[in-house]
DNA sequence: CATGGCATGTAATTTGTTACATGATTTC
DNA sequence: GAAATCATGTAACAAATTACATGCCATG
C-alpha cells in the first residue's frame, strides 16, 4: 500500500502529527488499511526530506511536544498526480478462502465448521460496522463503511448459499 | 500470507515441482493469491530443511530435470494444525477505496470518473471470471471463483447505488 | 500505584516482489 | 529466427510489522 499518499491525503484535511494520523486511520479506515508507527514516522521523515510536507514543532503543557506536519504545494501536486492514476487491480486476499480451498480433503465436518465460524465472525463484524457507521462524520467515511458493509453482507449471503448446497450434496 | 501452508496444501493433491505449484496457483487461485518464484523456491528449500517435504529429482528427456516435492507425515500434521486454527480476520484492502476516500476534495468530476472507471474494470473482471468458472475442475476451485464473483457483483451494486446517490445530491 | 493516553522514535525481522542468470526445446 | 514453455535458482530491493526504548500526565 502506498502509505506515502495515504499520509499526504490525510494532511489535506488539516495539519497533523504522526500520532494524529495513526488515530485517524484507526478510527476511520480501520477496515481497509492500517499504519503502524514503524511505517508512519519514517515515511513522514522521508516526505519531509522530499519537500512534500513541512513541519512545525508545537510545545504543549504537560504533554510531549507535537510535530505538526503540513502539506506543501509540491506534496499536493504529488498527491493529485497519484489520485489521477488508475488504481491497481488488487487481489481479494482472504486467508479463510485459502484455508477453505486447502481443507477439502480434511472432510465435510471441517469444511462445515469453517463456514460456520466464518459466518459468525462476519456477522459480528457487521454488527460493529453498523454502530460505527452511525458515528461517521464525513461523507467519505460513510462511503468506505458502506462498501465494507456491502462486502460483508455479500459474504454472508455466499456462506449461506454454500451451506445450503452442501446440505443438498450430502 | 502463509505461503508455507499454501505449498503444503497444494502438495496434498499430488507431488509437484516449484514450477508446477506456480502454474497451479496461477490458474486456480489467481484472484485470491499469488506466488512468485522468488518466494516459492526458497520456501520449498526451507520446508525441505524442516522435514515437511521430501524431494526426488526426476530427469527428463529434452527438458531440465524436475525436483518433485512430496508431503511428509510431519508436513501433513503441520498443515492440519494450521487448517484447524481459526483464520485471521483480514482487512478489505482496496487501493481504489483509499483513493476514493482521499479524492473527495478534488471535486465531483474526479470522484465520478473514479467510480465509472472502477465499474468498468469490475465488470470486465466479472466477464473473465464467468468464462474461467466454466473451466473449474474441482469443487474447491468453483468455491473460490464463486466467492470472488459474489464480491465483484456486490461491488458493482454498490458502485451503482453510489452513482445514483451522487446524482440525487447534485 | 497501575493502566491508558499522549507523543516520539529506532532496530530487527518478516515477507514478498522484481529482476537477473542460465539453458534447452518447441512452436509460430 | 523470435517467442513461448519448461525448469531451476539467487540477489537486490521494497514494504511493513513487531518489539523495544523513553517519559510525562491523568484517571481509577
Amino acid at each position: 500500500m502506498a502509505y506515502k499518499y495515504l499520509i499526504l491525503g490525510l494532511l489535506t484535511e488539516r495539519p497533523m502529527s504522526g500520532y494524529d494520523i495513526k488515530k485517524q486511520v484507526k478510527t476511520t479506515l480501520n477496515a481497509v488499511t492500517s499504519a503502524s508507527y514503524g511505517t508512519l514516522y519514517p515515511t513522514l521523515h522521508k516526505l519531509l526530506a522530499e519537500g512534500c510536507v513541512e513541519v512545525q514543532e508545537v510545545p504543549q503543557q504537560g504533554r510531549p511536544s507535537k510535530k505538526v506536519y503540513r502539506l506543501t504545494d509540491s506534496g499536493r501536486a504529488d498527491l493529485n498526480g497519484w489520485l489521477h492514476e488508475p488504481a491497481t487491480a488488487d487481489q481479494i486476499r482472504r486467508e479463510f478462502l485459502i484455508k477453505l480451498y486447502l481443507a477439502h480433503n480434511l472432510g465435510e465436518q471441517v469444511v462445515r465448521s469453517m463456514i460456520a465460524t466464518r459466518r459468525q465472525e462476519t456477522e459480528r463484524m457487521l454488527q460493529g460496522l453498523k454502530t460505527d457507521r452511525q458515528q461517521a462524520r464525513t461523507a467519505q467515511q460513510a462511503w468506505v463503511m458502506d462498501y465494507v458493509q456491502a462486502m460483508c453482507e455479500a459474504e454472508v449471503t455466499w456462506l449461506t448459499t454454500f451451506e445450503a448446497q452442501f446440505d443438498v450434496m450430502r
